[in-house]
Formats: structure tokens, C-alpha cells, sequence
DNA sequence: GTGGTTATCACATGATTATGGGATTTATTA
DNA sequence: TAATAAATCCCATAATCATGTGATAACCAC
């Protein structure tokens, strides 16, 4: 039985290049080939592959978001993410979303072909200097996150903003001005690199 | 060695009442009571609760908000709802969000004492119309949600949202006009009975 | 005791959302 | 075929949010 693979990536001709390199891989069978996630569920359900090669930087729905989703609602399909970034907060991002190895995409074909069968095979294939930045990771706390960076107040703020409050009823709530509820906000927006209460929340709650 | 109970409820006599029916009930111990769920995260930490009395009506943050939260970060301490609510959403909302047992505020303090008795021995108690309601939900397909009504185009545009897009980014994604993405976001609030976008996308994340 | 952090409040402006109307097209179904 | 559901678009107004700038007080650390 081949090992199924489904591709998300929005970049056409690497889209078509990995499409062709998992067709002509003994024992590998392409599943699905994408652009985009916005019919994730829908397409998984159908393509039901074992593994997914996913672009971290898809357009609109982030491969970070769709891994979350994917990895909550089919944990036997394994996701490889494919990125060209090796900053932190992505990397950790993506783990936490439920990656199971996360691959630069320089990485030759041949490699990302081998780590398929390595995540098939129960295994967390990774880039050199991202398993090194995964190892030190664990030389400090848990999971560093973006939310641990908030004061006490401020996440409380954004606890009641992702009960559904507005900044009215913020205020009410915590017993202080609409105003500070506004600082606050600002401050939890730098501090989690977001411009809305939407991607705020969407931090805070698929953390 | 004692079950430690913590309660939530605003209605600050039936919080006395049913602290007092705590202390004096035998082998059990009063952890913590509370009017609201503001300081959740600290006081579980520091009072390590065998079984959560949770009103699911606290003003601010409601009972289902928080349980959501404690059964992600404290998944060692049980929920047992209280409410005087008898609707199937809130219901299932509740044992989605990880409650354990769910009774009406009507029960006669001696059995409430039970079932915290129950829920520390591994059971689920229930209101016996609620119990119901939950074997019920077996008949027909998995449990029912709110979610489900949506149609397949306002499921994209909600999950586009959820990702963290303005009006203008999920037109612009969808390839739709704005005053549609307004459209498709009127039914989902009607469909999903909330008024803001953080609602709407709180009730899809924690799904 | 100076500097950094946290929490608080104020004001102002432009952008975005929330909400109410109304309308058309295309399928599907009773 | 008439009714219904889904998806699309338009307009208008009030409310809310995003963002900048500035300021005060409490507390802690060095």
C-alpha cells in the first residue's frame, strides 16, 4: 500500500516540481496538490493522506492555522511543513500547531522525498538548524510562547476580549476605564505582533 | 485525604450556601469560592481542586469560557455545571467545553453534594432531563452544533476571519466583494446568535 | 534614588464593524 | 412551477476599533 501525500502550496511550478517528485518516488502516490486551505477539511476527507506537505506562508489561512485545524481534526494525517523561514516564533508556532517536522525549502528533493518516508515511519524529520533551535528550546523552559509575555492584566484583558467582549464590557468587567482597556490592547498587540482583536484571539486560543 | 472543591458562582448567598454545605460535609474541603472566572488560572494553581462547582452563567467570562480553559490547563480537575438552564445549546456548549457533570440549580443541596462525590469517583451526574437530552443526542448523529447550520461559503468566510483577516482580506481571499463578506457575516451571527466577529470565531475555535 | 515595569487615564482621528434595508441569480426541491 | 436556500452585490448610518501621543502613580530592582 502506497503512502499517500497531499500538497499545500501556493507557489505553482514548486507546487507541480514536488508533485512530480512524489509521483516518479517508488511506493509514494500524490493525493491532492493545492493552493490554498480554504477547503481543507473537505479535500483531507476525501484525499484521507498519511502525510501533508505544507507551506507555512499560504495565503489568507496561514499553513500554521491549517495545521492546527488538520492536526485536531485528522491526527492520523502527519504534517511536514515547508518554509522558508527560520525564525523562532514560526518555527514554535508550527510545532505547537501539531507539525510533526518542519524542513527549510532549500532542502534538496531527494531529502524532503526521504523525510516523507521518515514521518510515515513515525519519525520528526527536521533542517539542521532548525533541530538545533528545537534542542535548545528544551534547555530553557517549556515552549517559550509570545503569550507568556503578557502581564497579568493584560491577559486578563485578552481573556475577556476571547469570551467575546467588547472593549465596553472590558472595562466593566476589570473595573477600569474603556481607555486602558484600549493600552492594553495596544501593548498586547506589539507584544503578539497582530493588528486586531481577530488575530489576537486567535493567538490566545489555539495557543 | 479530603476532595478539595472550588466554586464558582456569582449569586453571592448560594455561593455561601454551598460553601457552607462543603465544609460540613464530611471528607470534604472548601478550596476556593468565587463571584467570577477574572483570576481562573491563579487561584486553580493555588487551590488544586479535585471538583469545579462552575455556574455556567458568570457575568464577564461565562462558566463555559472558563471551563474550556481549566480543562486544557488543568485537565486533573473536573467540572461539575451548574445552571438553570435546560437548553440543549448551552448543554452540549458545556460538555464540549469539558464538563464532567451538569445539574440544575435546583437540586436539593444533599444530591449536588452526591454528585461532586460522584464526579471525584470517576462518574458523569446529571439532572435527570438533562441526562436525557444527552442520551438523545446518541440517536441522531454526533453532537449537534451551531456550527454545523453554517453553509459551506459562510464556514470559509468564518474561517478566514478566524485566521485573523479583516472584511477587506477575506473579500480579497474569497474573491467576493466586501458588501458580501458583510452578508455572509450577518447570517453567520444570526446562525451562531452572536454580535462580533471575536464571538463568532471564539465559538469556532473552541469548537 | 534612578531607571524599568506595570497599570492607570485622556483625547483625537481615521479605519473598520455592526446593522438595517433591499435586490438578483442560480440551484434545488416540494 | 412555485417556493426555498445559497451566494452575490449595493447603500447608509451608528457604533466600535486601531493607533498615536502624552501623562501619572506605584512598585521593584540595582
Amino acid at each position: 500500500m502506497p503512502i499517500r501525500i497531499s500538497i499545500y502550496e501556493d507557489n505553482e511550478s514548486l507546487r507541480d516540481a514536488l508533485s512530480l517528485f512524489v509521483q516518479t518516488t517508488d511506493n509514494f502516490e500524490l493525493s491532492g496538490a493545492y493552493g490554498d486551505c480554504l477547503n481543507l477539511e473537505q479535500q483531507i476527507a476525501i484525499d484521507r493522506p498519511h502525510v501533508v506537505l505544507m507551506d507555512i506562508d499560504l495565503p489568507g489561512m496561514s499553513g500554521i492555522a491549517a495545521t492546527l485545524r488538520l492536526h485536531r481534526q485528522f491526527p492520523e494525517s502527519d504534517v511536514l511543513m515547508l518554509t522558508v523561514f527560520e525564525d523562532n516564533e514560526r518555527i514554535f508556532d508550527a510545532i505547537r500547531a501539531g507539525a510533526t517536522g518542519y524542513l527549510l525549502k532549500k532542502t534538496p528533493p531527494a531529502r524532503i522525498m526521504a523525510a516523507i518516508q521518515e514521518v510515515y515511519e513515525g519519525g520528526a524529520p527536521m533542517s539542521p538548524g532548525i533541530a538545533r533551535l528545537v534542542m535548545q528550546s528544551f534547555h530553557r523552559s517549556p515552549l517559550p510562547h509570545e503569550l507568556d509575555q503578557l502581564t497579568p492584566r493584560e491577559a486578563t484583558v485578552l481573556s475577556l476580549l476571547a469570551a467575546g467582549n467588547s472593549y465596553k464590557m472590558v472595562a466593566a468587567e476589570a473595573g477600569i476605564s474603556i481607555d486602558t482597556v484600549r493600552t492594553h490592547i495596544k501593548r498586547i498587540y506589539e507584544k503578539l505582533h497582530v493588528h486586531s482583536v481577530t488575530e489576537a484571539i486567535a493567538k490566545y486560543l489555539t495557543r
